[in-house]
DNA sequence: AAAATAAACGAACGGTCGTTCTTTGTCAAT
DNA sequence: ATTGACAAAGAACGACCGTTCGTTTATTTT
């Protein structure tokens, strides 16, 4: 890993931490050069512009999403477990204790569900992705006769999904932890509802 | 109303639709303003502050969330109708098709969730009051006996608004028009599956 | 060790931001 | 007609923004 890389990848942690809490609009370039004491310019040099900077936030994001959720569950055998061990990982991830700052790909979702640009596709583009792998996951359950065969997978990620957001926002708005514990049993009685 | 009224009604109601569009950060004096045919500083008079613009327009759109709302649904009798009545406004409202953007609301609660002051006290005042309105609702259903004597009020409360977050979610980044039809069906099993 | 490449710096640019202050209109009551 | 309060304009402020450019320092390659 040359230096350069380096830099680039201190860059990408620290503007990850920033703007998921001020947002990905907020993050400045000027900003994180104090916090790295690096130039302006030196921090731009690394991206070309800010639009690039954003975006490779994002899929920084995303990849570790991917890394912290999808992955860990994809060791889960198929059907309800691997559901469960997909959406608790998530519950953990978007609102991870310690670290301020929420979700940062639904913080986006918020900010940049009006405005076009490369960042607003690249954002759908993995949030359908992810709608996609969580409608796959319910599928799976149906397949292993695990819920009713004619349950309807993409209303039932629809409607988890629901519980995750509901959840960050209670957690982050509220400060009630209990926000988690709420999805969780949202979950249960979606699951049971739609048991075979 | 004097004149001074008029233009202040004025600078909100512009200043609502803008910052449905780009946030309540994003929002500038000078953008309102140029959209307005005015100074900056004619703009900034009525307000004395970028803060108190923001609560300005945070209140305005909660009032108005709660005539286009709760209002009209007081009207309709208590129990499931009253019910029905409210998420269906809400879902109305919160995608108001024709002008852009989305729910200030809930725009406003992933911009402000983690930065103190004022405006987020505002938001969270009346998020609360939103939350337990639609508590209240729900326990008058069960107080009637058309839910469940043990159902849990405020578990079915954090879930509707799941649903509603959800709705806003794929209506407003996937453009998918279809996500208020799944919100209703969503709400239509919690209903069903907490039946008397 | 020398040459070539990469990385970071520092200063400057045009712009926009929120904010302040002074001045100019504009009505209403006297 | 005069006064006085209010409304808006206009100019200016310091601060920060993203971006450009030329220079200097590190690192790598020959």
């Amino acid at each position: 890993m040359s230096k350069g890389e380096a830099t680039r990848a201190a860059i990408l942690d620290c503007a990850l931490a920033l703007s998921k809490q001020i947002g990905l609009e907020a993050l400045s370039i000027g900003m994180l050069a104090e916090r790295l004491s690096m130039s302006k310019s030196g921090v731009f040099a690394h991206f070309g512009a800010k639009e690039e900077l954003q975006i490779a936030v994002l899929e920084e994001a995303q990849a570790r999403f991917t890394e912290q959720v999808v992955r860990p569950a994809l060791g889960a055998p198929r059907g309800l477990t691997r559901l469960r061990t997909l959406f608790t990982r998530w519950m953990e991830y978007s609102a991870a204790s310690g670290e301020p700052g929420g979700c940062l790909l639904i913080q986006a979702a918020a900010e940049f569900d009006d405005k076009p640009g490369a960042v607003r596709d690249c954002l759908v583009r993995g949030q359908r992705q992810w709608r996609e792998a969580l409608s796959r996951a319910v599928a799976m359950c149906v397949e292993r006769g695990e819920l009713a065969a004619d349950a309807d997978c993409e209303q039932l990620a629809f409607e988890i999904f629901g519980l995750a957001l509901a959840a960050h926002h209670d957690v982050r708005l509220f400060g009630e932890q209990a926000g988690r514990a709420r999805a969780l049993r949202g979950l249960e009685r979606l699951l049971a509802a739609c048991a075979a």
